[in-house]
DNA sequence: ATACAAATCATCCTTTCGGGTGAAGGATTT
DNA sequence: AAATCCTTCACCCGAAAGGATGATTTGTAT
C-alpha cells in the first residue's frame, strides 16, 4: 500500500503515533484516577472510534485532496515527442503559447523583443506544421496534441 | 458539518452503526470468554483505532472521490446567468461557439446561412459585451465565464 | 571547416478582422 | 400604438493576419 514516505506522509505518521500515545496515556490516567473502567467499555469504544474516524477522514481528505488539485490544476503534460514529430522549434512553440494566450502578433513581438515580421514568419511556419490556417485552429490543435495547456 | 443526508450518506451511517455494534459485541465476548481484560488496554486501543482509521479513510476517499469524478466527467455547465448578466443573445452565443471551434467569419456565415456582414455584427457586439478585441481573447474569456466548453 | 537547422528580418500581396454607423423587419413588452 | 430588443444586412476604413519567397546571422553537429 505504502510505497514511499513523502514529507507530509511522515508528518501524518508522527501525528498518528502521538495521538495513540496521548490516548493510551489518558486512558491509563482515567483508569487509575477514577473507576470508570467498569462504567462502560462502550464509552472507550465510542471515544476512540470517533477520534480515529475523524483522523482517518482528515487523512483521507488530505490524501485525495492532492489528487483533486492535481487533476484540476495540471491536467497538462507537454508532449515533447509530438513537437519533434512535427518539427516544431522552441521558438515556434513559444509563439504558439502566446497565441493561445490571446496575444496579437505585435504583442508577441514586443514580448519577445523581436520584430513583427519575425513573429509572422514563426506563426506561418507553425501553421504549416500544424496543418492549420488560422490562429484559433492552431490553438485548438495545439491543445489536442498536448503542445499547450 | 452535515446539512443533509444523501443516499450514500445514509448507507455510510448505517455501516458505522453496524461496525460499532459488532465491535462492542466482539469485545464483550472477548471480555467474558477469555481474561484478556488485564492483558492490555493498548490492544483494544490499537484495534479500534486501526479499524476506524480505515473506515474514516475509506469514507474520506469515497466523499472526495465524487468530487474527482465530477471534475473529470462534467467539466462544463453553461452559466446562463452570466449570459444574461452580460446581455449576450442566443445568436451571439452561437457565434462565440463557432469562433471557439476555429471557424472564420465566412465559414460561420455559411454554416448559419446568413451573410458575412451579419456575423461581423454579431462578433463585434460579442466582443463589446465580453470586453475583448480579438477572437482568441473572446474564446479565452468565454471559457473562463463558462459560456463555452 | 562546412553543412544544416534555427532564428531573425524584410518585402509584397491578399484575405480576414475589428470598429463604426445606419437601417429594416420581426417579436415582445408595456 | 410605442418602445425595446434581436436579427439581419450593408458600406466604409484601417488594422491585423496569412501566404510566399528570399536573405543574413548564429549555433550546433559532422
Amino acid at each position: 500500500m505504502i510505497e514511499y514516505f513523502s514529507e507530509p506522509m511522515k508528518r501524518i505518521i508522527i501525528l498518528y503515533g502521538l495521538a495513540l500515545a496521548i490516548l493510551v496515556f489518558l486512558l491509563k490516567q482515567l483508569e487509575y484516577r477514577f473507576f470508570v473502567r467498569d462504567l462502560s467499555i462502550e464509552f472507550y469504544v465510542w471515544a476512540i472510534a470517533l477520534l480515529f474516524t475523524l483522523l482517518g477522514l482528515w487523512v483521507g481528505y488530505r490524501l485525495t485532496q492532492k489528487k483533486v488539485v492535481v487533476m484540476a490544476a495540471s491536467p497538462f503534460r507537454l508532449d515533447v515527442s509530438q513537437l519533434n514529430k512535427l518539427g516544431i522549434s522552441k521558438r515556434e512553440h513559444e509563439v504558439l503559447e502566446l497565441i493561445a494566450q490571446g496575444l496579437s502578433n505585435q504583442e508577441i513581438a514586443n514580448k519577445l523583443f523581436v520584430s513583427l515580421n519575425t513573429i509572422k514568419t514563426h506563426s506561418s511556419n507553425l501553421f504549416l506544421k500544424l496543418e492549420v490556417n488560422r490562429r484559433t485552429q492552431a490553438v485548438q490543435k495545439g491543445k489536442e496534441l498536448r503542445l499547450i495547456p
